[in-house]
DNA sequence: TAAATTTTTAAGGCTTTTTTAAGGTTGACA
DNA sequence: TGTCAACCTTAAAAAAGCCTTAAAAATTTA
């Protein structure tokens, strides 16, 4: 779950990262409209978190040029301002909810998760590939009566996986995805989860496999036999 | 459990939430109607208290609101007057249920209750898993002829694990459900409640367990032998 | 008000996850 | 066919997450 954070105070900007980060989210700081608008173009995020007054191009409008460009990554807008026009116009512009400052991050999380859940991307619980099925809500890979536990990571990449299964996906997209936009996590962990997920797969005595297509990235392929 | 009452009579609010908080409920307390619409917008509520006549939105503007951001909290309508139009126009703007001021106490909570068991969320006063039952009225987790006492928080918990049985709910679910949305609890808090929890279940020697998944959170499980 | 119970906090130890690193395979291509 | 980069696997080190406890703090009860 990745969050862009687009706020000049420094201060405040470092106190929202590690309020997130502890809650898991990976976060990037921004600190002005107009890198905020080139970050927030990418559609990779899940969150957007916007500061009304920011330098070079305000919140308003860069909530606007996002839904002029088609992008409808959910957006919070942050202000020090409590007035009721300012509230209008920042839900015109695009924004999706409305926060002002000081706040307690509790209320940030609460609100975070409230628009996340609204957009109902959450996965089917269940999903059948191949021979195996994944069950999402409590991570367990089966097949017939066999079953394994998936660590996080694994559960993760295995989702990615599925999620373009018709595709192949790249070893820097499951980077970004997984470990975060900024991480410093390198390919070897990628192969090594990998071949986590291979043993497991294995262990279930799966014929389905991750197949990897050098220099391309990973895909998943049934076996036919 | 958590309510939101919107209410702008001061001491009206206060009883109301005198009177929930005996019964444990978790309240939270506002005196518009945009602060309202806020609060109920971040889904976290089980019942919503909403008075008609309030500053800024009335109740039916704040109700409409609730149905078309998707927030399907049941709504109990509050007022004074007694009308049949003002029954009509707050059930079309999508309340559940409708109390005129005055009322008894008795009567607030049984509707709440009533309001709250129609979305199934509410569990039977006596609930079997694995090897042992649980009767919430009573908080006694027994199981053969041994049972113990659950305080409020653990009972709470047993709950929330109990309503979540086949998935694994989050720390942070627990969190927000049991110690509310703006506490300050940690997840050390669940984990030493877990280890109550855990305590008590061997006390009566019951096989089920309280499985922890790292970074997901915990379910109950029932040890097959 | 004292006693009892519930709730929070904090610390040390343990387990699992995650990273790192090194050596072994593979397959494309000259 | 030999070379080389990409990839695989694995062990072990490092880090993170979790458990349990005791004791302090807060709350409720008597």
């Amino acid at each position: 779950m990745q969050v862009l954070v687009v706020e000049d105070e420094k201060r405040l900007a470092q106190a929202l990262k590690q309020i997130l980060t502890e809650q898991k989210y990976m976060v990037d700081v921004v600190h002005d409209g107009n890198d905020g608008l080139d970050y927030a173009l990418s559609g990779i995020y899940d969150v957007i978190i916007l500061d009304i007054m920011i330098p070079y191009r305000d919140g308003f409008q860069v909530a606007y040029e996002l839904r002029k460009n088609k992008i409808d990554t959910p957006i919070l807008m942050l202000t020090a301002k409590d007035t009721v026009p300012d509230k209008v116009s920042g839900l015109n512009s695009g924004a999706d909810d409305y926060m002002t400052k000081p706040f307690a991050p509790e209320e940030l999380l609460a609100r975070i998760k409230a628009l996340t859940r609204r957009r109902g991307e959450v996965m089917l619980d269940e999903t059948d590939f191949g021979d195996f099925n994944f069950n999402a809500s409590t991570c367990e890979l089966s097949k017939d009566g066999k079953s394994v536990h998936l660590n996080f990571k694994e559960a993760e990449i295995l989702k990615l996986l599925l999620a373009n299964r018709d595709t192949i996906i790249s070893k820097e997209d499951i980077i970004t995805k997984v470990w975060g936009y900024d991480s410093d996590a390198g390919s070897n962990n990628v192969e090594a989860y990998v071949s986590f997920l291979r043993r497991k797969l294995n262990f279930i005595q799966s014929t389905t496999e991750i197949k990897s297509i050098k220099k391309m990235g990973y895909r998943l392929e049934q076996k036919n036999d």
